[in-house]
DNA sequence: TTAGCTATGTGTCCTACCGTACAAAGAAAG
DNA sequence: CTTTCTTTGTACGGTAGGACACATAGCTAA
């Protein structure tokens, strides 16, 4: 985490008109979040909403016999626990961090009261629950249709949106995890993209070289993504 | 479609309170949805959101290529157009009927004027969205790992609940367009439950013979949306 | 009846990925 | 420097499902 955290790092926050700030910003609290630390498990009952930073936290889907599979990933343009304001209280999901950093914390109940305002807050978060909406509805079909090679281009690129570097940390294994396959199925991938001169990478950090040709190599799946969550989620203001 | 059509058919209105029903009631309109039709296709502005009675439409996404993959399925369990009130306008995927029937429209006008009184009709929205989150999310992960089989199975039974009876209207071309897969690993697996006495099928009507069993043979999928979709949607009420 | 269409059945080869087992190479710790 | 642990590499057989090619069997329509 380089320099000083503040809330406007967060997307979501950061669009926020300033009578909204001057209700919300009060009460964040800023939180470390390591690696692999879990915000919640399938079935808790959620009591905070975060704001990514720095940090990438996964949706991830684990089934009865241990096998898993990410639904999508959240990072400083995005909240974890919309299920808070949709009104479930739980998600049969789990939420990992799978890049550490921080995030700010705000508490559910203050959370619902100012959606419950009806303001932009409340535009904004259903705004950005409709693109993760998609993101889950392109996962589904990138899972049914495409192969691992296309698949950890994507998952790398989703990444790399949500970090301030062209450097990831995670092994291979944890990458395994979240795409639901093999952990060798990946090596042999990242093997082949690093053959190509597109990453380089060497226990548990990976650097990417050539994003236009990750792009390339990936399947629609990310560009689908990643143009709608443009076209729904606020630009960056200049500040 | 058997006897007369009414709004309370469908459980998001039924279980809407009275001031909200007359608000709203008076300017449904029915509308007949024959198999295949499409009510939005990707992308379009979405104009009205549809209330299925007896209908069964598929959210479908449609890959570069041709091949599809379903998201979700809506019945009179809930609303297609979500995105209405979620502020996107538009979505990235095909809603087609995939059992004739009937619906009730409501213009996205009228809607989101309702939707903005920040009522009953709003939370119920907001929850039954949830609820194809968590469809949604089982579906991503269920593409990933579990076998054709078994997701036929599910597939049936996710319709079946749908329907007021055992008996589909489906071609297994159709059904292979919804799960993503070829058409001859539909009739192989159908096939399977046929020998096993579960289903009986023959040109486009498949009848379920034992539902039980069934269940036994679907993957975990069915029974974790259903459930979640009991606890977040209303209990119908007695009439 | 014959023809034609649509839905289903079957067969063959091919490939991506899985399960498993184990080897090698970097990091960390004594 | 050696040991130990973690991460990555590689190999091999097994299998589900894909692509393609036809065969059959019910409806429909003359």
């Amino acid at each position: 985490m380089a320099g000083i955290a503040s809330p406007e790092q967060n997307h979501i926050l950061d669009a926020l008109p300033p009578a909204e700030r001057e209700r919300i910003f009060p009460h964040l609290k800023l939180v470390a979040l390591p690696l692999g630390s879990v915000l919640y498990e399938s079935g808790d009952k959620l009591r905070h909403i975060y704001f990514p930073t720095d940090s990438i936290v996964s949706l991830l889907y684990v089934l009865e016999n241990g096998s898993s599979a990410e639904i999508c990933v959240v990072g400083n343009d995005g909240v974890i626990g919309v299920s808070l304001f949709m009104g479930g209280e739980t998600t049969t999901s789990r939420a990992i961090v799978q890049s550490a950093g921080s995030a700010y914390r705000l508490s559910g109940r203050r959370l619902k009261q100012e959606f419950e305002r009806q303001g932009e807050t409340m535009h904004i978060l259903l705004r950005y629950t409709q693109a993760l909406i998609t993101q889950m509805a392109q996962t589904a079909v990138c899972n049914r249709h495409h192969t691992v090679d296309q698949q950890l281009a994507r998952w790398l690129l989703l990444s790399l949106d949500r970090l301030p570097e062209n450097k990831l940390t995670m092994t291979q294994e944890l990458i395994a995890d979240m795409l639901g396959v093999r952990r060798e199925g990946v090596t042999d991938s990242a093997g082949k993209l690093q053959k190509l001169g597109v990453i380089t990478y060497s226990r548990g950090t990976i650097r990417v070289l050539d994003r236009q040709r990750l792009e390339h190599l990936s399947c629609e799946c990310y560009a689908v993504v990643k143009r709608e969550t443009d076209r729904l989620l606020p630009a960056r203001r200049a500040h």
